[in-house]
DNA sequence: TGTACATCAGTGAACGCGCGTTCACTGATGTAC
DNA sequence: TGTACATCAGTGAACGCGCGTTCACTGATGTAC
């Protein structure tokens, strides 16, 4: 993940850059040393003071930073495969109409979500890992921030849910429920989709396979069962 | 949690309950000091050496220590829970004879389960923060040992509900897969318990569902909606 | 049972080092008029 | 357009402090004979 695209002062920049390596390849965020990172960033120690009154702000900024740059790739990624399968275009049909249909695409968008995101991992595993990391770390203010970050991605979940009709209808709250779960396990999944090269089709099958029976159980607890055992049937 | 049980000598110990404290109230493991950590034990900073030759194994002790004091616990909650149900001499009857019966069951089990594990994580906070913070922490070597420490959750759970008839019949890989992420997810969950104790019942509930619509879903995955939604119909 | 010795858990002083933070400074860029 | 001043990002030296680690020591407990 590079930073580089901000506007930020170089030095905030580098340093920035600087905590993301090291939080990934040595420390946790709150085990680093201010001159270590200074040194990492080719700046003096004291550089740190003209851009952050500590470490949490430090982290903040991060934060911040990743989240504005991973939100809405990730809402694309669920639009693009989403017209992958059906072109925006069509004709909407309901679940009622054709179960079967809807079934095909809703396991179709949720295969391609899961590969492009486990892709995206691969291409920024610092920020992941960082916030992964920091998500249960030893700072209430990181660990705030993050929750409120994974809050964010499990509405916008939600929403692409509902607004592209890949399940039959829930109600908002256990639409939420089942989209906040899903995103905590495709973040944990993503630590181990990074660390272990060698696995990584075998998570993205178990990524897929959780999400689906997931999303099917829920549709059987809340009435929907008739509808999918029908989906089921006819293929 | 406390390590009183064990033969281990006074100071190891003494030293075992300061990480642990240090570690939940303020830092990760490796953020801690060796002096910091000898003054809240009330040592001498020199002991530490006495028992172990740097913070991982001072963190591979603890994670020891701890895993043994609550994965046989964790068995009989799960135990005690399908009792509290069928009581252990009552005839055996297969999902396919009586799907409500067992389902009703499994419903249950599931509850109870969940309500004394939430228990079990308030009584002993410390020990399940370390646990989730070091798993994504920075040591290498600490994540291995817990990620195999919930791997073994994992295993047991899985011999659980084969053993106790709590699902109908998965292939072993399945049922493993789906143990896998309820125990990731209790886990997480865990520390929410842990953290906000106004939200505990509705956490409760959360899980619940959870468990309830992964379990349910990857049956109907696996061919058995048709059970399920016998099961479902007669209620 | 007594004696001699070894092991073990813990102490206290001392070391050199890297740390966070402060201060006064620099030179480049922005802004008012 | 030029001038004067302010702001900003970054520097370098210096401080006192807590750190990890080492050494030589102590006194209690265990063990061989």
């Amino acid at each position: 993940m590079s930073l580089s695209k901000s506007v930020l002062a170089q030095g905030k920049r580098l340093l920035m850059e600087a905590a993301l390596k090291l939080n990934a390849s040595t420390r946790s965020l709150n085990a680093l040393s201010l001159r270590e990172l200074a040194r990492e960033a080719g700046l003096n120690p004291n550089t740190f003071y003209r851009h952050f009154k500590d470490f949490d702000e430090l982290g903040l900024a991060i934060i911040e930073e990743m989240t504005q740059q991973i939100r809405s790739p990730l809402r694309e990624l669920r639009r693009k495969a989403a017209e992958s399968v059906v072109p925006a275009d069509s004709p909407v049909v309901t679940w009622q109409e054709n179960p079967r249909l809807n079934l095909a695409r809703a396991m179709q968008v949720n295969r391609e979500t899961v590969k492009l995101f486990f892709d995206y991992v691969a291409e920024n595993p610092n920020a992941f890992i960082l916030g992964i990391r920091e998500l249960h770390g030893a700072s209430p203010i990181l660990r705030r921030a993050l929750r409120q970050v994974m809050d964010d991605f499990s509405q916008d979940m939600a929403d692409d849910v509902r607004e592209l009709k890949l399940m039959p209808e829930l109600t908002q709250d256990s639409l939420y429920d089942i989209a906040e779960t899903i995103t905590r396990e495709m973040f944990q999944l993503s630590m181990e989709y990074i660390e272990q090269p060698e696995r990584r089709e075998q998570i993205c099958i178990k990524a897929e396979k959780m999400i689906t029976s997931l999303t099917m159980g829920s549709a059987v607890l809340h009435g929907h069962g008739a509808i999918l055992m029908g989906a089921l049937q006819t293929e």
